[in-house]
DNA sequence: GTAAACATTTTTGTTTACAATTTTAAATAG
DNA sequence: CTATTTAAAATTGTAAACAAAAATGTTTAC
């Protein structure tokens, strides 16, 4: 019987602020003080710099001292380096979720897919499907792999940092049917309890999207 | 001419707090109350807040509202799946390292090894190879991935973790003969520039070192 | 008109005091 | 003697005042 964890000014000023920044309300770069936060969010000035303390031990924010704190950005080489850990991580991701998934969680799995693939062809969810459709597909098979360290990792840090640029980098993606397709094959996969071959396309997929934002990024369509 | 950035005493307590976590003088674990820290480091309450924040953020200390913060420590379960992350992560970092090392680093990663070889030989550095040696020869290779987020994951929050097991880890290892052998073929990987292998080495490497934790943790040899 | 030097203002870092909660110990009922 | 309640103490959370540094704006020299 234990009673819900009490939770402070400190601790929703932190969610707050990170979903700000994760949300892209606070775009990434910008300066952040703190006499706006307590303006924004009405908090005191002890609970905004707590938030800020957490948020910059996980790396959503930098700071320097005296001078402010901002929101953290990405040149090109690291989001590059992103998607290269994103592609170690969730490949390892993909081989344990074959062995641990259930078969239910994976039969969950085709179904959000099928109503991807639904949306798709009504033309009206592709934009849908890069952003949130994606995102939800990863997601479900981070949380297969159940490995809480992994899932951490991904979705606590990696996933904020990801998000920051999802917007800009799914309007020019230009690829949800070969992506989608690639999505069917690694629940195949996962289906066969393959957790090599579930590996080797999830690591195939996350190369391939690396790919497309470097070749934007030559072409200058993409700007960092 | 930049002049060196102005570092605050949060900023002072923040690493002499981590340190003191990693290097184990505050065990896993240990309630941290802030009295204790100010009379043992000597600053207000302001800064060894911040640094706990921060630390919190980093995922190094855990905290209840009211209650206090304590060193986080590992079940075997999340050591466990501390190292299939670290499979994955340096298996793609030994990948890398292959493609973006230069030959002078790869010299003296060979060097570094020799010289472990004959520590081990002269039966006098086996603690020290299991240890630092080992850490070492790991560090290299993630810094020669080149990758700086690959470095900062692995480096910067995973190792720290580690660090706080390897004491107890290192002394039942017995495995020190075989680990350097691994060494020595990665380092061959490396020189041939095959990322390919390096990565399979790397990853069969510290799975095996995984797998011997679980054995021994079977074995009742392993207390966590 | 420009640039350097200075003063002003603003912002952050730190200390101090206070409030809220938990923990510990004592008291009481069974 | 044990378990529950209650009161005291200790610890953390929050707010407010102060200090220090950086950013800004103004003056002055050239």
């Amino acid at each position: 019987m234990r009673s819900p964890d009490l939770r402070t000014q400190a601790d929703i000023a932190f969610e707050l602020l990170q979903t700000a920044i994760v949300k892209g309300d606070i775009p990434a770069g910008q300066k952040i003080s703190e006499a706006e936060l307590m303006q924004r969010f009405g908090y005191g000035r002890g609970p905004l710099r707590e938030a800020i303390h957490r948020l910059e031990g996980r790396g959503l924010i930098v700071r320097k001292a005296h001078s402010g704190a901002k929101v953290v950005s990405l040149s090109v080489e690291e989001l590059i380096d992103l998607y290269e850990v994103r592609e170690a991580l969730e490949g390892m991701a993909a081989r344990q979720a074959a062995r641990r998934m259930h078969q239910d969680e994976i039969d969950d799995l085709k179904r959000l897919l099928e109503s991807h693939a639904r949306q798709i062809e009504e033309q009206q969810g592709i934009a849908y499907y890069q952003r949130e459709g994606d995102f939800d597909f990863h997601f479900r098979i981070i949380s297969g792999s159940k490995n809480q360290k992994l899932s951490q990792v991904l979705t606590g840090e990696l996933y904020h940092l990801l998000r920051l640029y999802r917007y800009r980098l799914s309007t020019f993606s230009g690829r949800p049917e070969k992506a989608f397709k690639e999505h069917w094959r690694i629940i195949e996969a996962l289906e066969d309890r393959d957790g090599e071959l579930a590996e080797l396309l999830m690591r195939r997929h996350i190369s391939a999207a690396r790919q497309n934002i470097e070749k934007r990024y030559r072409e200058g369509q993409l700007k960092l």
